[in-house]
DNA sequence: CTCGTTGTCGTCCAGGTGACGATAAAGCCG
DNA sequence: CGGCTTTATCGTCACCTGGACGACAACGAG
């Protein structure tokens, strides 16, 4: 029996709504192959820890923020031979959803990093095109069917700020009352803080938390 | 930089739908360690050959199935250091979908070979359990909002037996009349062939080939 | 105070769903 | 041949959800 053994890295597709954009976290590649160009932040797996742990790590990594903080999940895994002209990589895709957070420091291997949005993207290395879009769409239906979007949200929110996310990450309108109508009946979604809001001018709005759910019903469909 | 190398494997959950009940292919282990306990087919990623291809290649081994007849997609990917007592190995998970087959012949390197209803399993060897319970949780919920049904009947088949199908994997009684409704109004599911059959007595069936389309609109709920 | 903006509730209607009655078309058996 | 059983298929009705949209409430700006 042979046991040929391979190099495995987890790479990451951390999305976060900027300015009612999706964005993509972006590191400039320090070094070859691909020097220069744009590509998922991540990097091997060490011998000592689990899967999510490697994603956790360098999640901490590469923004700073704390453990736990944000929503991480296993999305595929990529072995194709060539997807790395040094040697064989498989590489397993963790998706992460944070909220709005400061421009992100470059990392110690990386040159440069910044968030991207998802529909304006420059050339990525490797097959990083395939993981992000791949990640993407996973998230888009998540959003359907479970409260992940609270993920991209404050520790509280309006619905409004709520419905943004869903706009956002959707690229659709969606109307303001029905909305309303629909994440405050979904039971379990949202809880009331009981405090109002008026940062986004108008009438005062009430401030949620995430509830505890982890599946809508119903659910939302886009 | 350093690149820990790692064994890669893929395992394969092959289920089937026998006398009304959910069923998966189970070999026994015919070396250590777990040695006669059953396990989840599988086997190690070869150099020259990607993920896909090392599930599709596994599949054939074990059910002697040509390739392209069974669904075959990845579930998720599991890499606990301690997952296998030997050495560490991070193991691709694929779920396979396939009609009744005979009772398949033991692979090369297992000792036998089995069909075992998922509500009545042995124990299985390292962490199986995991990776069945999270294939068969992916199916079920791809019955619901895909054609997949269809990759468990034979090529042509009625709408009784797609129901057969889905009361086996949900484990919930359907009604026929409901069910045939919804599946024949939901575009691009069932394409009539013309033909009919009386195989499960009664009234004759129309009978029906998969159609084009990859999700259904609307879904079956379970 | 008036106006614009945003939040929240209510109404209406088309379409989907579950429960279930009714009918059609075969085989079986005396 | 004629009922009887079995399965397939169609129809009906009450209910619920979802989208479109009107109405009103509660703030800030000028």
């Amino acid at each position: 029996m042979s046991h040929p053994a391979l190099a495995v890295t987890v790479d990451l597709v951390v999305l976060t709504v900027r300015e009612g954009a999706l964005c993509v976290l972006l590191v400039e590649r320090g070094e070859e192959p691909f020097l220069g160009r744009w590509a998922l932040p991540g990097g091997f797996v060490r011998p000592d820890e689990d899967l999510p742990g490697a994603a956790a790590r360098e999640l901490a990594e590469e923004t700073g923020l704390p453990r736990g903080l944000v929503h991480l999940e296993q999305v595929a895994t990529y072995g194709a031979p060539d997807r790395d002209p040094r040697q064989r990589v498989v590489t397993v895709c963790y998706l992460a959803l944070a909220p709005d957070l400061p421009v992100p420091r470059a990392g110690t291997d990386a040159a440069d990093a910044r968030w991207a949005p998802v529909d304006d993207l420059p050339d990525l290395a490797f097959d990083h095109d395939v993981l992000l879009a791949d990640a993407v769409e996973r998230a888009r239906a998540k959003l359907e069917y479970t409260p992940l979007a609270t993920a991209f949200c404050a520790e509280e929110f309006t619905v409004a700020e709520l419905r943004r996310v869903y706009e956002a990450v959707w690229g659709t309108a969606l109307d303001p009352r029905n909305f309303h109508r629909k994440v405050t009946g979904a039971a379990g979604f949202l809880e009331p803080t009981g405090a109002t809001t008026t940062r986004d001018g108008g009438r005062p709005a009430t401030l949620f938390r995430r509830g505890t759910a982890t599946s809508l019903h119903p659910p939302l469909l886009r």
